[in-house]
DNA sequence: GTGAGGTCTGAACGCATGTTCAATACCTTA
DNA sequence: TAAGGTATTGAACATGCGTTCAGACCTCAC
């Protein structure tokens, strides 16, 4: 496989942006030719069709967001080890993965729009870590995850991904961006206070 | 099978739901006339245009969250009055509003993802009541609000409407539609006491 | 050199779209 | 009953869409 600066890469770059930005209808492939400075036909000659350059995209985002999930898993493994110690830091967020300008939450955000059920899979894969993140912590001790962990887990992702899908108007509201680097340690922080609510006193007094 | 309501309304709520489910882009002409049992030029007759027919469905649906607002607004001043008692019972979600299979919310839910300048409005008056009274309750030492009261108050809205806006993939997870009649209740009761995690010693004393 | 095979262009095609318009049906008011 | 406005239709139109295709261009192997 060759550098990922050929011409094909360069149309499946330029149509990752506008089907994030404008949706898949509304980006026309005449203008994804434009925006990559090449002709309509070539398009269609690289990837089939607008359908087939939708599923490459599909697939490069999903396979991001797969190998993230499985780095996760990892580190939680290693971190089962070491329970107690500083659970609250280790909380992410899905926000702090990506740089501020990369159209991956972009397209992520549009496909979770049009309820994709690929990106229904990788949020169930989030899902289940953040799950058994709160009840391996609960039967250690060290939090509690209230009446309903699952609905608890199902909260927190939506207060996660809801900052993703609502970047927009949250700028609007808050005077900052609070998913570019100049916002996220701000935004970040007051996740990980809330999350340290659930904390247990025990571990509370122990940072 | 024909409802009760004009043709002109009965056209504008075809729009809704289609334009709520597919995108206003996808949503043709020839279907939401078909949907209302009209033809396609009785769209344009009553509403000049396809833009004219989104403008009045806007309209509509920013009309019921201004009323909602108002009603919220007054509530607030009401209990203003009456603080400290069962500040948790009144902090309210969205999705208790609406009857799970109203237009209402996939709408907001399409304005938001398309970053529409008066749904941002809509949700900054949200934001303004929401953040009103954390200050508030934090200053009648009921509450505590973190150490950044306006990012809380984004967070908290951003779950909120998290779970509006991916109501499909979370009744994936959870295996019950949180929104629904029959789901609210297990989704509000975790929703209240992720709050109530928020309130002090004192105030958590008297139910 | 020459031909094969990939890359790339731009015009063309068929189709679905939003919109227009003349014609018809319906309904009110005089 | 007559008139006039509104409601409604369905065919027609221009436009922009995704896609096709013949051919030009480039790059190697032989």
């Amino acid at each position: 496989m060759r550098s990922d600066l050929t011409t094909k890469a360069r149309i499946r770059d330029a149509s990752l942006r506008l089907f994030a930005d404008e949706g898949f209808e509304a980006a026309t492939v005449r203008r994804i030719a434009a925006a990559a400075e090449v002709s309509p036909g070539l398009v269609v000659h690289h990837y089939g069709s607008k359908d087939g350059l939708r599923a490459a995209c599909d697939e490069h985002i999903l396979g991001l967001f797969d190998g993230l999930l499985g780095e996760a898993q990892v580190a939680d493994q290693e971190l089962a080890a070491a329970l107690g110690e500083e659970p609250t830091q280790k909380f992410g967020s899905f926000a702090e993965l990506f740089p501020g300008d990369s159209p991956v939450l972009p397209y992520l955000r549009r496909m979770l729009l049009t309820d994709d059920e690929r990106a229904r899979a990788i949020l169930r894969g989030w899902y289940d870590l953040t799950l058994g993140l709160l009840l391996r912590w609960r039967d250690a001790g060290v939090l509690d995850p209230g009446p309903d962990p699952q609905v608890r887990a199902a909260a927190l992702l939506a207060m996660d991904l809801g900052g993703v899908l609502l970047r927009g108007p949250l700028s609007d509201m808050l005077g900052f961006d609070p998913l570019a680097p100049e916002g996220i340690d701000r935004w970040g922080t007051d996740m990980y206070s809330l999350f340290a609510l659930m904390l247990t006193p025990d571990a509370k007094g122990t940072p």
